[in-house]
DNA sequence: TCTGGGGTCCTAGGACCC
DNA sequence: TCTGGGGTCCTAGGACCC
């Protein structure tokens, strides 16, 4: 999706090898998406920027645009919404629409299919699948399928299963990722027909999750759509350019990263329960601490106080560390969130202060205000290697 | 040429309560 | 001198998805 926002409101990019990555100078970027022009050279998703230029000299490269993409998104919904108003997003440029009812479906649902996919490229210039089913499970694996179709559409009955589904290999199973493939594939499962005709016994080491891939894999799928329900966490992470030795040193960072999620919270209008710290260390280990706050809130402070509490108790093994990531989690709207029982007079002017904060931000961006001590931000940064003055 | 950033959900163990 | 059973909530880690 984000290769063909990018052609849509750059058409100079249209038919040529794409891809959205980060800074290519930093060796840490990686390709978030790739056009399928590039994908033809062998780029994937999750490659360093260096690798895919490797195999594709010529490759185009966009920075990512989350605003960007999130107008896309909406206008998407919208024309869904069109068709019937029960429409669940999953994700940016993904979601379920329950078309029981919907008058366009009494010309059959691959022509109601077709007829959403024209109005989408129509009024977004976004190529989307269709996967028709009974279940959401089905459903997404249909869309999957229908990819590799010029039509893009694919209707997927319980039946066509055995033909159509059990061949392919487990990992392509929604819900079945690289560990657990090869751990079936140790018991000698190799494809999703595999796993419909594994004695269910064999599936015991999988717990629930086990029974439910049989079930889905024989083509059983009365899942209701996903619930409607709001975001249960926000976080913010970064990557460093070079390692960072000790947790003194990550202070300017982790100052930074509680100002974003902050802000980001504010924006959302919600607040937040807790607090969740991630170091990643050179392992690739991750590391996690999470903890209370003492109210509700989106302030940057509060959300660092708790947070640098977590880090004094993260171990030593954890440095040195490339990555550190906070999350704030329970989130609930700030307009809905019980008044503190006894509100202290600088909390109140601590949150005007704040909401006085993402006023300036949305006028004159996010580095018009900083808070004292947070690292500076990525584009004023020095370059490596640079002078230290 | 090592491996981003944003999420969700599940599990196991421990604390705590009745 | 030892010690049941059921339930809830919290935490850290892990798997998975886009």
């Amino acid at each position: 999706m984000f290769a063909s926002c990018a052609a849509a409101e750059d058409p100079s990019l249209r038919g040529l090898p794409l891809v959205v990555a980060g800074d290519p100078s930093d060796r840490r970027s990686i390709v978030l998406t790739a056009s399928y022009e590039a994908r033809a050279y062998g780029v994937r998703t999750a490659m360093p920027v260096r690798e895919a230029l490797r195999l594709c000299p010529g490759v185009r490269i966009v920075p990512p645009d989350r605003r960007l993409y999130e107008r896309y998104s909406r206008r998407l919904f919208e024309v869904l919404q069109d068709f019937t108003p029960v429409v669940r997003p999953v994700s940016i440029d993904e979601g379920y629409l329950d078309l029981a009812g919907c008058p366009g479906l009494a010309a059959g649902p691959l022509r109601l299919a077709a007829e959403i996919r024209r109005t989408v490229l129509e009024r977004t210039a976004l190529v989307v699948s269709i996967g028709l089913a009974e279940g959401p499970w089905l459903a997404k694996m249909a869309a999957d399928l229908a990819k590799k179709r010029a039509e893009g559409i694919l209707l997927l009955r319980a039946e066509d299963m055995q033909e159509m589904v059990w061949p392919l290999a487990v990992e392509t199973f929604h819900g079945i990722g690289p560990k657990t493939a090869t751990k079936l594939r140790l018991m000698g499962i190799r494809t999703i027909g595999d796993i419909a005709r594994a004695d269910p016994t064999l599936l015991a080491p999988f717990g629930v999750h086990g029974q439910r891939m049989r079930r889905l894999a024989l083509g059983e799928d009365h899942g209701p759509l996903p619930e409607e329900s709001g975001p249960v966490s926000l976080s913010h992470e970064e990557t460093f350019a070079r390692d960072i030795e000790s947790p003194a040193d990550l202070h300017p960072i982790l100052v930074a990263v509680c100002d974003r999620v902050g802000e980001r919270l504010r924006r959302e209008g919600q607040v937040a329960k807790g607090v969740g710290l991630r170091l990643r260390n050179r392992e690739f280990r991750d590391f996690t601490r999470q903890g209370p706050l003492r109210v509700p809130t989106a302030r940057a402070e509060d959300l660092r106080q708790v947070a640098q509490a977590l880090l004094a108790r993260m171990p030593g093994t954890a440095f040195p560390c490339r990555l550190l990531g906070v999350t704030a989690y329970g989130l609930q709207s700030a307009a809905s969130t019980a008044p503190e029982l006894f509100p202290d007079d600088t909390d109140t002017r601590r949150d005007q202060l704040w909401q006085a904060v993402t006023s300036v931000r949305a006028r004159y961006g996010q580095d018009a205000v900083r808070p004292l001590g947070a690292q500076a931000p990525r584009s004023s940064r020095r370059p490596p290697g640079g002078s230290s003055r």
